[in-house]
DNA sequence: GCGCGAAGTTAACCGAGGTCAACATTGAAC
DNA sequence: GTTCAATGTTGACCTCGGTTAACTTCGCGC
């Protein structure tokens, strides 16, 4: 458990907003005030420095163990989805419970049986047994300029619905994308999604297009 | 983990000794005071009857959840060897955990990845989902006659060592063997195992041969 | 039929992880 | 600078699953 809360508290780090007891509360489903005695447990635990009313910071220590649970987290989604079949949409739920019960050598099956995959199924990187994550670099399809060609890297969302309908879309990671056109007043984008043969055109509000994130290419 | 204590219970009630309290504790590596605990809150649910001093017999609403138990169990077992590669005496450890967090879809998609198992790998049959169940008709080897051909059916042990020893001589549910001979006073057995081109034979002592069950071939 | 060891039970406790209600702090608006 | 709403924190409580220690009850040997 205490992990969960440390790859949480990783993720929102590198948020704007940073990892603050609300956020986590949030994500985690639980009260805020669960947050707060696992904060005191962490820093007990030298896993993280807490300032009250002021914010947290992980250890060296508390990063490495961050790093294990968003390691396992990532490859129990491919998991889901490669070996099991599930949907990308329904892994997030599945993944609860599982996460807190597999072992080291289930996590290592795991990995040899999806072919050590590299990014989760919404394509956020794998971090690798020793700790090291490779770096991301896109941007929110919002900021995307009319005209440029890019190719969509990430799907920053946990939102079942959202996850079908990008699906269908083909909004997936490694799919080539045009942007074609903008509506003023952050209106829908029109957008040619996929290369080759037959590239479907679609428009999408920008509440979908802020999920996405993209890598332009020049 | 009622359903979990539930399946135990069954389980030993279906041996000549019965489900008892100190068995049950021994089996769940709890104390004795943690399972006179849960039998009484199972109780209340409705979930067995439970006279103190005297013992304890499910109802059927707890046979029902029983069976879901065990089938859960029995499939993961399946799953952990012929999806994840793992050894049939590694098993036993690695399902305890993730026997109370896999959901009823996981479930469902184990059973298909395996292309719908009846038994388990040490034999055992899996209820169905309806809870229905196939009689087991088979008898401990050291109860076979000298000169009589048989099927292994079963193996009854967690032990891992054991089980190792038994892969290794190819002790497994389906193998067909010949009792070639016993010695007097309960002593070793020397079998012949497998058929076809190269039947091997072996010596093997009463502790194993009491594990291994068998159906006897006319 | 008594005594005693084994088996079963109860009671009091622990820690983890959650809740809600009350209180403290912060910072932005006026 | 004060006020106040949002955010964060503390405290008292709950349930669950485990423990040990002390107790009953059972049934067997004599």
């Amino acid at each position: 458990m205490m992990r969960e809360y440390l790859g949480e508290i990783y993720r929102l780090q590198s948020t704007p907003e940073g990892a603050t007891t609300s956020l986590l509360a949030e994500r985690l489903e639980v009260s805020p005030s669960a947050v707060v005695r696992m904060l005191r447990r962490l820093a007990e635990a030298k896993m993280l420095t807490h300032v009250p009313y002021k914010g947290v910071t992980l250890t060296p220590a508390g990063e490495r163990e961050a790093l294990k649970s968003i390691r396992r987290h990532r490859l129990l989604e491919v998991f889901l989805v490669k070996v099991m079949g599930f949907g990308w949409e329904e892994v997030h739920a599945e993944s609860h419970g599982l996460q807190l019960t597999i072992s080291e050598a289930f996590e290592d099956r795991m990995d040899a049986v999806c072919g050590y995959p590299t990014h989760c199924p919404h394509g956020d990187p794998i971090p690798t047994k020793d700790g090291r994550i490779a770096p991301t670099n896109d941007q929110p399809l919002t900021e995307v300029g009319v005209g440029a060609s890019a190719v969509v890297r990430r799907v920053k969302t946990d939102d079942a619905g959202k996850l079908r309908y990008l699906a269908e879309l083909g909004l997936v990671p490694g799919t080539p994308i045009h942007v074609v056109n903008r509506a003023p007043f952050n209106g829908p984008l029109r957008l040619q999604i996929g290369a080759g043969a037959k590239p479907t055109e679609h428009v999408i509000g920008t509440e979908i297009a802020q999920v996405v994130r993209v890598e332009v290419v020049k």
